[in-house]
Order: structure tokens, then C-alpha cells, then sequence
RNA sequence: GUCCCCAUCGUCUAGUCGGCCCAGGACACCGGCCUUUCACGCCGUCAACGGCGGUUCAAAUCCGCCUGGGGACGCCA
């Protein structure tokens, strides 16, 4: 339920909305509005792991809502944090980001790449007076968060430096200076109307002692820099919107609209961490599961289009027009990513669906497969499956030589008795006679030999079934069959008449 | 501690400015049908508006408080 409350009475000091206009008492209307000017959003991961899945969605977001707008979407890696950022994971977020369809626009920003551009602005915000050169050293300004502390305040920089004028210096920081009263109001795209008293902020640090900014100011600078005119990002963010906000507006730049997605947590509730398993979009790609049924699942975690559950990418470009979007924090379920899944692998052509399925399969030791056999399989078995890696391995008693197949026991001695091994013995006579070994006619071969005796299906079925396959599961029988040819097809059965139960 | 955000079935959610909601859909679960296994498919059951006040003829929908979650308070990003 978005939560989107009138107009106040008091109006804000600082409204954070583009160009300052006043919103209309309907943002849903004014924020549609302002997105048919233009629609620039952005991604920026920091390359210190491999993309997750609450990344994964707030890129998916921004995709779709520069596409569904004919807007641009934009591709930025922060990567300034020089001890853990690491090139690999460039490239693992590169490659997840194209596995899931999600392409960008323009070529991609490395943040370490434009150091220079963040200074040029610092040193306007001093000319201005909008920032000022602080000397505190840490004690100083630990000791000030303790004192607020102890008072029952908000741990924050008492603004020493501020009025000293202090030049540059070693050792001293820029600060920006903040406005002492009024709010910080924004309308988030998402969360709705978000106010923050500016007693709440204190003066932070732009740029480091060692020359480089930090990370509110680089973002807002590379924001701006890039024409970003929507920041769609997670929810621990939102506490550093009206700081950025401030920064914008001392630079005297519009401010961009924000959307705030919730995190993804995990099955019991708790923050997605290591032991609930995967969190990285490669981890599913690795369990089999396809790109559309992930982007699928994690677009419907927190966006919703009625009681619409399957999107296509078309219509979710075509419906994601940036409302609608849940607020409150959602878990995961592996269990309807896994049907959305099952869903999408009965539903791609069988060409599409082996092509996907090879790497699976000869990671399950089937090299060298010829197409029509692993789409023969892949049409057998998708209705099985939830996922590659579970469809790879139906494969494995269908490709086994009959003395090599493995017998489940209790199957063996329920269905493999005298009797069955009479009914046996009589189809292979009868399998042997089929010429046109195909699906149709083995088939009609059995259902004569059924009828011809005064039997059902039901006498012999399991019986064939435990002496084809092994175990009391597969496709249709005759489909396996004519999979497995008349040769190998017989000689299992041959086989399982001289079983005997232990 | 302070500030910000959140709160409908077990889970994801619908619920367009209060009435058509004794709350709808989907996943999961359970039961049934289909059936030459298992699935798929189809049908059905179970199941929720966190609590308390207020506004109103009428509240899941508006307001307040409480409770419970989460996030943020760095010369990290």
C-alpha cells in the first residue's frame, strides 16, 4: 500500500522534487509527468562480489522503466573502494547482467576513471560557500558523537570548523554546510512523501583528507553528470537521499526522482545472507533455472500488475510504468521462482529448450549428444522438471546399454513377477514385429496384444515400465521405447525376465 | 539512544481518491478428477486485514497511539 500523504500545511523548506515544481496533490499523475519528458536511469553496482538477486531487481526496475518510457538506461560501476573491488567481478556482473536480457546504454562508467570531475565540483561548493575546509581530527569528532550520544541526540559533527574559514591543509577535510533549519522533503517513487528534518544531517564530509570524494558526493555527481533523471536503488539508501539532496541543490542542480525498493529477504525473514544459499544471479544460472523465469519472479517480488502472475519481457516493458511497486520488504520463495521456471521450460520451443539444456547435460557426463536425441529427451521429460540441471538428469537410465541399468528393488519385486514376466516374454515377440519402431505404432502393437489377451493396461504397464526404465517413473512408455530403438528396447526386457528379487 | 521506512492467507500479492470485500489471485499444502508410472492439466478445501482508540451511516482502506520488523546515523559504498 503506497502511503502518500497530501500536501502539508508547512511547506518545506527544501522540496527535492525536479525542477522544484510543486507536485500536484496526485504524484502518481505528476511523477508520470515528468517521465515523459525523458526517462535516464541507472545501475551502479560496486564490484565487490557477484551481482545478487536485490541488485539483480533494482536493475531489472531501472531497465524497464527506461524502456517502457523510451528512455535511456545507464551502466556505472563504482568501484573506488580500491581494496575490495576486484576486476572479476566486473566482469561477473557484466555477465550476469547479460545473461538476464538487461542491456544498457552508452559505454560503461568506471568511477575510478573520473577522480578529477568530483574535485572540480568540491572546489566550486568552497567558492560558493556552500563547504568549507574542516581540521578536526577523529578523537574531535568521535568525542562530539559521544557528547550528542549521551545527551540523547543524534550522533552527529558539531559544525567547529564551520565558520572558521580554515584554508586548505593537511590533514583537513571538506564539509559541506548544511542549512541549520527546515526539512528535506522528497516524493519517492515507491515510498511516497519522505521528510527529514535537516537538524537530522549534519555537515559530511565531500572530500576526503586524501584528496578523493566520497561516495555521496561522487553519486551525485556522476548522477547529474550522466543526466540520470530517475535513481531507482535499495531501501538503505534512503536515509542518504536527503543528504545527496542537499548536495544537489548546493551545486545548484535539479534533482533527480527517487525510487526506493525494499530488500529481498530471505524464506524465514531475516537479511539474505550465506546460509540461505543462493544470492547470486549466477548461482541460478548455475541450478538451471532460465533468465525470463528469474526476471519474471523477481519483478512480481515487489511490483505487481493486478492478479497477473506470467510476464512476458515485452509486457513488462510495456506495464512497468514505475508505479505499483510495494513498499514493504518481501522473501524469497524458492518454490515459485521454481514453478514460474517449470512453467517457462514447457513453453519454449524444444529446440530452444535443448540448446539451454546441453551445458547441463554434458555437465552430467553426456557429451556429444545428437540434437534430435537430446530434444527427444528435453520433449520427454520438461514436463518433469523444474529446472535444467533436474531435466539433465532424467536423462541417465535412457542412455544406459540394458546391462547397465540399475533396478529399483521394491519396484522389481512388486511388478516383475511370474506372471508379468510371462506378458514379457510374449512383447518381445511382439515389440520384435514392429517394423516402423515409432512412438504410434508401438503403441497400437501393445494395445493389441492388451486386447488380444483380455487384459488392461494397468496388468502389464508396470511391469514394462520397471523393465525399461528401471524404476517406476519416466515418460510414456512408448515414447521411451522408440527413444531407446527396438534393439535396446528389447534387450531390456530380456534382461529384466531373468531378474530375480534377492 | 535518535531519525527514517514498513505491517492483508505459511509465501508473493489484489484491494485505483471508504461501501460492489463476512477480502480476490498465485505458489505451497491437503483432497479429488484424468491416467499405460511420475508429472502436466482440470476441479475443490484450508488459510489473512498485528492490537487499541478515533472519524464516518459505512474502514483492510482515513487519523492517532501501541506493538512488531527493517534501515540509517563513518574522512565505507
Amino acid at each position: 500500500m503506497r502511503s502518500r500523504q497530501k500536501l502539508g500545511t508547512n511547506k518545506p523548506v527544501f522540496y527535492g522534487a525536479r525542477d522544484n515544481a510543486v507536485p500536484s496533490e496526485n504524484s502518481h499523475l505528476y511523477a508520470k509527468k515528468s517521465f515523459r519528458m525523458s526517462v535516464i536511469t541507472r545501475f551502479a553496482p560496486s564490484p565487490t562480489g557477484h551481482l545478487h538477486i536485490g541488485g539483480a531487481r533494482t536493475a531489472i526496475f531501472s531497465w524497464l522503466l527506461a524502456r517502457h518510457f523510451k528512455g535511456q538506461f545507464r551502466f556505472r560501476i563504482e568501484d573506488t573502494d580500491l581494496l575490495r573491488s576486484k576486476q572479476e567481478y566486473t566482469d561477473s556482473i557484466l555477465a550476469s547482467m547479460k545473461w538476464l536480457g538487461l542491456t544498457w546504454d552508452g559505454e560503461l562508467t568506471y568511477q575510478t576513471k573520473r577522480m578529477g570531475l568530483y574535485n572540480k565540483y568540491v572546489d566550486k561548493l568552497l567558492e560558493t560557500g556552500h563547504a568549507y575546509w574542516c581540521g578536526c581530527t577523529e578523537e574531535e569528532v568521535n568525542a562530539m558523537r559521544e557528547r550528542a550520544k549521551v545527551r540523547g541526540l543524534k550522533p552527529r559533527y558539531d559544525g567547529h570548523c564551520r565558520n572558521l574559514n580554515l584554508g586548505p591543509g593537511e590533514g583537513r577535510c571538506v564539509r559541506l554546510k548544511c542549512p541549520l533549519e527546515g526539512k528535506v522533503v522528497f516524493d519517492d517513487m515507491v515510498k511516497g512523501r519522505i521528510s527529514v528534518d535537516v537538524r537530522e544531517l549534519d555537515d559530511m564530509v565531500i572530500r576526503r583528507s586524501d584528496g578523493t570524494p566520497t561516495y555521496n558526493m561522487a553519486v551525485v555527481v556522476d548522477d547529474h553528470d550522466m543526466g540520470i533523471t530517475h535513481v531507482i536503488r535499495g531501501d538503505d539508501h534512503v536515509s542518504n537521499t536527503p543528504r545527496q539532496i542537499l548536495i544537489y541543490q548546493a551545486l545548484g542542480f535539479p534533482v533527480p526522482t527517487f525510487g526506493h525498493v525494499p530488500m529481498i529477504l530471505g524464506p524465514d525473514g531475516a537479511k539474505l545472507s550465506k546460509r540461505h544459499g543462493a544470492r547470486a544471479v549466477i548461482e541460478y544460472q548455475k541450478d538451471g533455472l532460465l533468465p525470463q523465469a528469474l526476471v519474471n519472479y523477481l519483478v512480481r517480488l515487489g511490483w505487481s500488475h493486478g492478479d497477473q502472475e506470467i510476464f512476458s519481457l515485452d509486457e513488462l516493458i510495456e506495464l512497468f510504468d514505475g508505479t505499483h511497486m510495494n513498499p514493504s520488504a518481501a522473501r524469497f520463495d524458492v518454490r515459485k521462482l521454481e514453478w514460474l521456471n517449470a512453467h517457462y521450460m514447457r513453453n519454449l520451443p524444444v529446440e530452444e529448450l535443448a540448446r539451454l539444456t546441453r551445458p547441463f547435460a554434458e555437465e552430467a557426463g553426456y557429451r556429444d549428444l545428437p540434437e534430435p536425441k537430446l530434444q527427444a529427451l528435453c520433449a520427454m521429460f520438461r514436463d518433469r522438471a523444474k529446472t535444467l540441471i533436474q531435466l539433465a538428469a532424467n536423462f541417465a537410465p535412457m542412455l544406459k546399454k540394458a546391462a547397465d541399468l540399475e533396478y529399483d528393488e521394491k519396484a522389481v519385486a512388486k511388478n516383475l513377477t511370474p506372471q508379468t514376466k510371462e506378458y514379457l516374454s510374449a512383447l518381445i515377440s511382439v515389440f520384435g514385429d514392429v517394423s516402423d519402431f515409432r512412438s504410434e505404432p508401438i503403441n497400437d502393437a501393445l494395445k493389441a496384444y492388451v486386447d488380444g489377451h483380455g487384459l488392461k493396461f494397468k496388468d502389464v504397464a508396470p511391469a514394462l515400465r520397471t523393465a525399461l526404465v528401471g524404476f517406476m517413473g519416466g515418460s510414456h512408455l512408448p515414447d521411451i521405447m522408440e527413444f531407446l530403438g527396438k534393439e535396446e528396447s528389447l534387450d531390456r526386457l530380456k534382461r529384466a525376465i531373468t531378474l530375480t528379487i534377492a
